[in-house]
DNA sequence: TTCTGAATAGTCCAGATTGACTATTCAGGA
DNA sequence: TCCTGAATAGTCAATCTGGACTATTCAGAA
């Protein structure tokens, strides 16, 4: 649902072709979603057959046919109850890295806390990176300061975690 | 994979039946994943396949034979491994919520303003479900905390969104 | 005692997802 | 000029996922 909005919002400022379209999320949204690129055109055949784009046949240079999707009247339509929807609703994160959490305690304290250091290495790293970033326009930037805020949140919990541990030993 | 890691941690706590896994799993790791009836089933039958899990007919009163599974020493040797991995690594979540930010300029200032108060309204009443319960014991009651670090990060973002907003008019 | 709705336990199959693949184009080096 | 590796564009088959379903048990109301 949310991947469909996704897509229709990148085909509303410009007609583009599934490659593209995917390019441009891995790039730019992997804050949001990791839509892989079978699941993109899958998504895109189907709002065709919905009505919501219509493809057309594009010739660049002597490269093979690409099927260019542009959005229609019943796409724009949709895109507006969706993100209506999506911006008034909360939708959770999972954090697939905390299972491990539930588990901490079947593993000997000092790997524990030697792993949980090597997870904070790489979350800094991930942070660093994203601050780097030179400010982006738009709505865009955003999700970036979105992303890094979040990123920021997590660092602080893990070395409260890490403290905690080192504290019991 | 990290749900397996998930099914394993509990199996390694107890045996357990496939319906009482996924009540668990739903009522205290929603903040890790969601993780559906017939995907926590279907892992089971793939695990016991590999040799990790030992399924056995269990009879209880005159209900129906429920399938009751005890982890092996090759689903230990699994698990283990795959909490090192886990507890070592930063795994991305996925903001879905935020698709709708990166087009958040189609929506007319007010309405936009209008739709982010209303998610601001259930991600504080998620937070408040949040702090009222009472602790937990053991390794879960991180996840909790975890949980609500999150959430209070959130709601601190959307809040400087809505002001930013809210000053550009 | 009988009935009803909730809780328990699990399954089916339609549809979503993705790892791995094909094939073409293009830039640059030898 | 020819070759190589990266970028471009998309597809296929196998696996994963989950909405909707069946069926039994149980507690309490009538």
């Amino acid at each position: 649902m949310e991947r469909e909005l996704l897509l229709l919002g990148l085909l509303r400022r410009e007609d583009m072709h599934g490659y593209q379209l995917h390019e441009f999320i891995e790039r730019n949204m992997t804050s949001c979603t990791d839509l892989k690129k079978p699941t993109a055109y899958h998504l895109l055949e189907k709002m065709t057959e919905r009505g919501w784009l219509q493809p057309s046949p594009a010739q660049a240079g002597n490269r093979p046919a690409r099927r260019v999707y542009r959005i229609t009247p019943a796409g724009e339509a949709a895109f507006q109850a969706l993100l209506r929807e999506n911006v008034a609703t909360h939708y959770p994160a999972y954090f697939t890295g905390n299972i491990g959490l539930a588990y901490l305690d079947a593993l000997p304290a000092p790997e524990a806390l030697a792993r949980l250091r090597e997870r904070h290495t790489s979350l800094a790293a991930e942070l660093a990176r994203l601050t780097a970033v030179p400010p982006h326009a738009g709505s865009l930037q955003w999700l970036i300061d979105h992303q890094r805020h979040h990123l920021r949140a997590e660092l602080d919990w893990l070395e409260t975690l890490i403290q905690h541990l080192t504290a019991v030993e």
